[in-house]
DNA sequence: CCATATACCTGGCAGC
DNA sequence: TGCTGCCAGGTATATG
């Protein structure tokens, strides 16, 4: 579920309620992705300063070091000054003097990992490689049009690859190019400047659209106030293969690219 | 270096 | 009803 809108949806939901409470205690639950990367004892009595994103990430800023969530495929938060008991899938929880984080991921693809700062050894192998903020001043289109330039690869897969733009998932890499009129197979390389324009605007809208929306809630995923998204109704292409397009009326169709399900329309998406 | 395949893990669903 | 196989929002790592 969480891509960018989701991770920034989920960060909104909490980061003013968190900032400036202390941690009063740490519970693991079953292995993350990851180990955390230190002892519960480092975080105890740290205060937690805020919560920033980068791409699919959230960095929670302590007062000596940071930690980096990550919610996987299956991934979410919630927050509240008192929680349900624990169950079996919640793996993560911060006691805070304002309330407590905890991370529920069925799938464990999850992360929450300590760095002691971001120029870490840690904290750089993860964000490392990470490209431009797509929601950010500084998505520069001239940058996003040589890196689309230097691609072999389709376009559906260098936009999911995160290394030249950030928090593009299935979901929202069909939906920004269904915007943009432009087929997922296509090479990045052969996307004329114009139409590399209107993806680099498709892509901020729909990504700010599904911010605005609340992120899309397929099976589970909600905020940390436990809110369902609900931007998969406004889905044009994805998850609708064989329904009519809401444009053209024409079928949707699905493909398999890399291992995973593209969903476009022949006709509102040529070349 | 680049592009593609694999692995991680659980649960829901279609089909038999 | 119960079993099997397939599918799912991500991405580091291995392989070619």
């Amino acid at each position: 579920m969480p891509e960018l809108p989701e991770v920034e949806v989920t960060r909104l939901s909490f980061a003013d309620r968190i900032a400036g409470s202390r941690i009063l205690s740490v519970t693991l639950g079953k292995p993350l992705r990851w180990p955390l990367g230190c002892s519960t004892a480092e975080l105890l009595g740290q205060q937690v300063i805020g919560v920033r994103r980068r791409g699919k990430y959230l960095l929670l800023d302590l007062e000596r070091g940071l930690l980096l969530l990550h919610l996987g495929m299956s991934g979410s938060l919630g927050f509240a000054a008192s929680l349900p008991p624990a169950g079996p899938h919640d793996h993560f929880e911060l006691l805070t003097s304002h309330g407590s984080l905890r991370l529920n991921d069925p799938r464990r693809f999850g992360a929450v990992v300590f760095a002691p700062n971001e120029d870490s050894p840690i904290a750089c192998k993860l964000l490392g490689r990470l490209g431009m903020e797509p929601l950010s001043a500084g998505f520069d289109l001239l940058v996003f049009q040589r890196g689309l330039k230097a691609r072999r690869g389709q376009i559906k897969q260098v936009l999911l690859a995160g290394d030249l733009v950030v928090g593009v998932g299935n979901i929202y890499a069909c939906e920004a190019l269904f915007q943009a009129g432009i087929r997922p197979t296509v090479r990045a390389a052969r996307l004329s400047s114009s139409r590399v324009a209107k993806l680099h605007a498709a892509v901020r809208e729909v990504l700010s659209k599904a911010v605005q929306m609340g992120g899309s809630t397929l099976r589970d995923f909600s905020n940390a106030h436990g809110d369902a998204g609900h931007f998969q109704l406004e889905a044009m292409v994805y998850g609708r293969a064989g329904q009519s397009c809401k444009v053209c009326g024409g079928p949707i169709k699905s493909i398999r690219q890399g291992q995973r399900s593209s969903f476009f329309c022949h006709t509102c998406q040529r070349n």
